[in-house]
DNA sequence: ACAAGAATAGAACGTTTGATCTAGTGTGCT
DNA sequence: AGCACACTAGATCAAACGTTCTATTCTTGT
């Protein structure tokens, strides 16, 4: 099936004014954006490329329109939170990491985090997980989810130390072992009071 | 601002339901799906959630609930070319890398790859390059250049062997030392002609 | 030229939906 | 208790919005 010059236009159009604002547009968006004469041109050019397979409507639904996704799919513009010590403390504990500002940012692919609810990056800095591979300069991907398991890496923050710390979790009884991946360095022991886990490392990127 | 219950739901609702439909949900969307008893409850708790800046509204517009921190770009699938020896040989060498077809596509930010010409991804077996903590089941990325300089990290063929190495790249006047990153592995020490450098790694990535 | 189908125009209708108003409930403070 | 303030409930209104109907114009094939 090949695409009108209009139903091309309104493509391209749906696909900017969702990236733009984060929703659909409406049938009459899409016919000021297009420049088209009535709702029922766009309705009708809308079922064409529904039944083309370009895109999904929901009928009876405001902004019901869906892209599916496409080859080059989406990645999304994660905020680098400042460096994480993987190491010695070089932050200060935030009460809630999701109120932290943050001028950087890193792609992250769309299908890595899609099953996340809630992610973060963070600039490692130090070489306490060294021999978790994770290196000094390399971007941590962390899942801001309370589903954490034994070994998982997570971002702790030892309340009594004020610093988020990169450490391996594991559950004790009633107590918690942070243990940092590095010979040099010792686990550290607290009860569950005195920490609160922020998420999970999920991913990693690293450039050269 | 702590958030309470209600607001964390009303949150992942949102977000969830964005992901799932592909549009944001309507104010009674979130009222059933919360189960609030009342639009003008989820009003409230919108304005209070905007207002710390968790989400952004289009006023008087269906649906014009955008979740901030989620901007897009797109993102580039790159044809994983099979594993990459790290080890021991695992693949037939191919004539020319460019050939060699792949089912597989993993998804990279385009801000990674847009400096580079030409790229493809390999998935790492083995360990041969553990000490600089490219592990086992890691994928890099591969910019496929002549532009080596020493200590880069390398794709190279070996004719002799009919293998595709992942290797620490060092000049040594006519001969060529293909170092691996593994205390247990000696240095591999070519001539020139025999060794084909088909790209160095610009990039590392790792799911967990 | 003619018919037939594709595409456009304009209007109207009914539902969806955001906004708002008033009243009520709960909670902490003095 | 009395007050201030956060929160809840329900109802209502006007605008936004998807749908549909009819009429008209444009294309294309014969």
């Amino acid at each position: 099936m090949p695409l009108t010059d209009k139903q091309q236009l309104m493509m391209d159009f749906i696909e900017t004014y969702t990236i733009d604002r984060g929703f659909p547009p409406t049938i009459r968006d899409i016919q000021e954006g297009c420049k088209i004469s009535s709702t029922s041109v766009v309705d009708y050019n809308l079922r064409i490329l529904e039944r083309g397979g370009l895109l999904k409507r929901s009928r009876e639904i405001s902004r019901g329109i869906e892209l599916p996704r496409r080859k080059r799919s989406d990645s999304i513009q994660v905020p680098v939170l400042g460096p994480i010590s993987a190491g010695n403390p070089l932050m200060v504990a935030p009460i809630d990491i999701r109120t932290l500002d943050s001028d950087d940012h890193v792609a992250v692919p769309e299908e890595i985090i899609n099953q996340h609810r809630e992610i973060v990056a963070f600039n490692v800095k130090g070489q306490s997980m060294i021999n978790a591979h994770i290196d000094d300069g390399d971007v941590v991907i962390l899942s801001l989810t309370r589903e954490i398991g034994d070994g998982d890496i997570v971002a702790a923050w030892l309340k009594t130390d004020d610093e988020i710390t990169l450490k391996r979790y594991f559950k004790e009884d009633d107590q918690i072992r942070l243990q940092p991946e590095n010979d040099e360095m010792e686990p550290i022991i607290v009860n569950a009071a005195d920490v609160e886990i922020h998420g999970k490392v999920v991913y990693l990127m690293r450039g050269y």
